[in-house]
DNA sequence: CTCCATTTCTGAACATGTTCAATAACCATT
DNA sequence: AATGGTTATTGAACATGTTCAGAAATGGAG
């Protein structure tokens, strides 16, 4: 390891275990510069802005994300059973987090951020993501309408993101109502799945498929 | 009026029209201070932060939909049309901060979330967003199921916020995409609204809205 | 080994949101 | 009008993200 690197990857470290263990407001520059023993302006050097050392972060909790999940697509083929370990194994990871969540959030949501889940600088790890959800399609027996299974992955995505932002204003004990929410929206799913054949669904679908192609163009 | 008042309306007119010439950022505590002829901690002795300051253009923002809404309710009581003109005319009163939505989403979702249209601070505001797409629903003569009329107020709005999520990343022209979603979106709940009458839709429904409850509790 | 261009690193300086102790203005009561 | 308490206002100070001009280290060419 070069010594760069070296410098690279300590910054990474404090920050990140910084971010655990005191959150996002509280994990200063100043701090994780003395600690990893170097220079404020060392930092600024590897990593543009603070919130770069968030997407180190992220990075972190999505591969955590899907090394839990892979445990457990073995043990079934159904869509929905398998979008709710998907789904539940995200808030698994982020578990930590969640008492400064808030404060994350306000980091990853301005597009201009690099974290920003929908920005275009974070197209790499954001494919990563949904790759999580093509997995989820992917490895299920169901039958899907074509068309559908093909737009399936963003979606459930997508949804899985709408949970993540229940989750961080839920204040629940243990986010309980999180974890119910990713059981029942599963479960719903699981139901609603087999309408999408029958044949009045075929116009509201295509009307849905439409709209999607339409709004990511 | 009082000079207490008068200052106070000083602060945040000043506040409102930077915010809508120069963006979130641009407006620092400093500039309106002296635009306004006070000094910094007197801002701060009426706004406890620069997000209340924020709120005050979100109230006024809102006033303007609920205004620009009341002309189009009048021409039908169709609910799909309805509900679209509620979307429209909320993407129209955002318009002019489109340019720095960023910066005031990242202030709206903030930790301290006096904004954030989730949190509790913000129940009073909240409360009057949703009245809008309460008279989306009340104003419209489509049947709809007793328990799926009552919810609908709040989900539709939920819709809206995403519709806004949305429109922050949209940068296709005059936000063409954002009001093309709000348009198919309106339509195509317009078709399926229907189908929440069919037997077999009975069970996913009633699923649906336990669900919604329970995360609402 | 020497030299020099490139990479890495430093710490002071800056901008801005926020706090606070001190001061001024105001107003009801005497 | 004088007094005293409450309200309003000030400006300096602080914390923190970020920038930058320059110093130090590095590493390859001669």
């Amino acid at each position: 390891m070069s010594k760069s690197e070296n410098t690279r990857a300590k910054i990474t470290e404090t920050a990140i275990e910084s971010f655990r263990e005191r959150g996002y407001d509280q994990t200063t520059i100043r701090l994780i510069a003395e600690e990893a023993g170097i220079s404020v302006g060392n930092a600024y050097y590897y990593f543009p802005t603070k919130n770069h050392l968030v997407q180190e972060l992220y990075l972190r909790v999505q591969a955590d994300h899907l090394a839990r999940v892979e445990a457990g697509f073995a043990a079934t083929t159904d869509l929905a059973k398998r979008l709710e370990i998907a789904l539940l194994h995200g808030l698994d990871a982020l578990e930590p987090y969640h008492d400064s969540a808030p404060g994350f959030l306000a980091a990853a949501i301005s597009p201009t951020s690099a974290v920003s889940p929908f920005g275009a600088d974070a197209a790499e790890p954001r494919a990563m993501a949904i790759r999580v959800f093509g997995e989820v399609v992917r490895g299920s027996t169901n039958t899907i309408p074509a068309e559908l299974k093909r737009e399936l992955p963003e979606l459930l995505w997508l949804a899985y993101m709408g949970l993540t932002l229940f989750w961080v204003y839920d204040n629940s004990p243990g986010q309980a109502k999180s974890r119910a929410l990713a059981k029942g929206g599963s479960k719903l799913f699981g139901t609603v799945l087999p309408l999408a054949r029958l044949p009045f669904a075929r116009g509201p679908l295509s009307q849905l498929l439409d709209l999607i192609r339409a709004a990511r163009k």
